[in-house]
DNA sequence: ACCTGAACACCGTTCAAGT
DNA sequence: ACCTGAACACCGTTCAAGT
């Protein structure tokens, strides 16, 4: 047998930055955001940590990589799918649920695109990407929207998509991480605490766990449109 | 001179869970979630980081204590306050005007209260505690809600105040810690970018950086408040 | 009872050195 | 050109030891 390199994982293919991004994706997807240092990473790509910064700026931008990742999905994907011909209700019914893909797909990391420091005031999470933005407000200024009109409806859309989303896959993760009953010691005053003092959360706990997330989503969606609308063709 | 103690800061006081919340509080209002380290804050009380843990159960369990004090001030004030001749609409608009002022008052630790992991699902940020939620429920159900009407209002206020807030604060985070531009080398594909690739970003620019977080507030408030009016009076 | 010292297992990041 | 080793300055957390 001829001595094979140590192929560790997929043969030791050459290192890049969409190769980093990836797997830091991969990392925060399966184990949370806690999950991803450098070193981990590293190690993830058979590979020193230090190695990682031929390639990524450092910690941050790495982060910030892994946001325009997802949000690239969302560029230039709407006059191609939907041609000019639809209306800005419908431009926006695709974006928001585009958006929801992008969030529900990954929801370990929609935080990061929901809460990160936006780079400018122009980039209003979860909208965080100046190709995305120039097309919304191309997309509603050709179809009659004022300048104004089309800074507040991005205004309001965008804070519709973080009140939403962000609280849906917060949910998600809540069920995948819970079992915490039962602290061992009786020491802290803990989370164990008893419903009985809060008569009105314990009777209606049932209805408050229901998902209703897709059906608040869409009509929620719908009546944001009806104002929008209601501003545009006064 | 007879020796006195070395009187490091505020002459020693005796520590307790109450002192180290607010003074993690305070560097967080200060320095941002970075500064916050059970050894800076160990110090901030003239004491080694592992004194802490007497008190406080970890790192967790203190952020969650510094969440809690904040909510706090949102609890059974509503009654006092108010009085319970007031309608479901001054009770939700006084409500949403208190969370905003928590908001405003500390826009370095908001963004804990609105993405922490909820403990249950009837705990949506950014009403994080049973207290507000049980009275919530309370005064909507006392005055003519359904328990389902009460249930889907209590969604559809949370997702409008996680939305609004959270990128109010985002907003003047961001023009404190600007200041972003030249960066050093011309290395790495920058945020630089000029905007003359993006025409109507760059010329709505002035547009979308005015602060109108205000009356966007009050306005989806309102707009809120017909949604659910119109539901509960069908 | 309350705090400290020392230790452990981690971090991000740098820089000279290897190949 | 690309990666590694060693080092630095930090983390959170534990536990036995001090007073």
């Amino acid at each position: 047998m001829p001595e094979q390199p140590p192929a560790g994982r997929a043969d030791r293919l050459p290192l890049n930055r969409d190769r980093v991004v990836q797997a830091a994706l991969q990392l925060v997807h399966d184990g949370g955001l806690p999950a991803l240092s450098m070193r981990r990473l590293g190690a993830e790509l058979d590979v020193e940590a230090m190695a990682l910064y031929r390639h990524v700026n450092g910690r941050e931008d790495l982060l910030e990589a892994m946001v325009s990742h997802l949000t690239s999905r969302l560029e230039r994907s709407a006059d191609a799918q939907l041609g000019p011909d639809i209306g800005w209700q419908g431009y926006l019914q695709w974006l928001a649920h585009s958006v929801r893909d992008v969030a529900f797909e990954h929801p370990q990391v929609f935080p990061l695109v929901a809460t990160r420091h936006p780079a400018a005031p122009w980039l209003r999470p979860p909208l965080r990407s100046l190709e995305v933005v120039e097309e919304f407000l191309v997309a509603l200024t050709s179809r009659g929207f004022t300048d104004d009109q089309a800074v507040s409806a991005y205004r309001a859309f965008t804070s519709f998509l973080v009140g939403h989303l962000l609280l849906d896959v917060a949910q998600m993760g809540a069920s995948t991480t819970e079992e915490t009953i039962d602290e061992g010691g009786a020491s802290a005053p803990n989370t164990t605490v008893t419903l009985v003092e809060f008569p009105n959360v314990e009777r209606l706990a049932d209805k408050l766990s229901e998902d209703r997330s897709q059906e608040e989503f869409e009509s929620a969606l719908e009546d944001l449109l009806d104002r929008i609308d209601r501003v545009v063709s006064q």
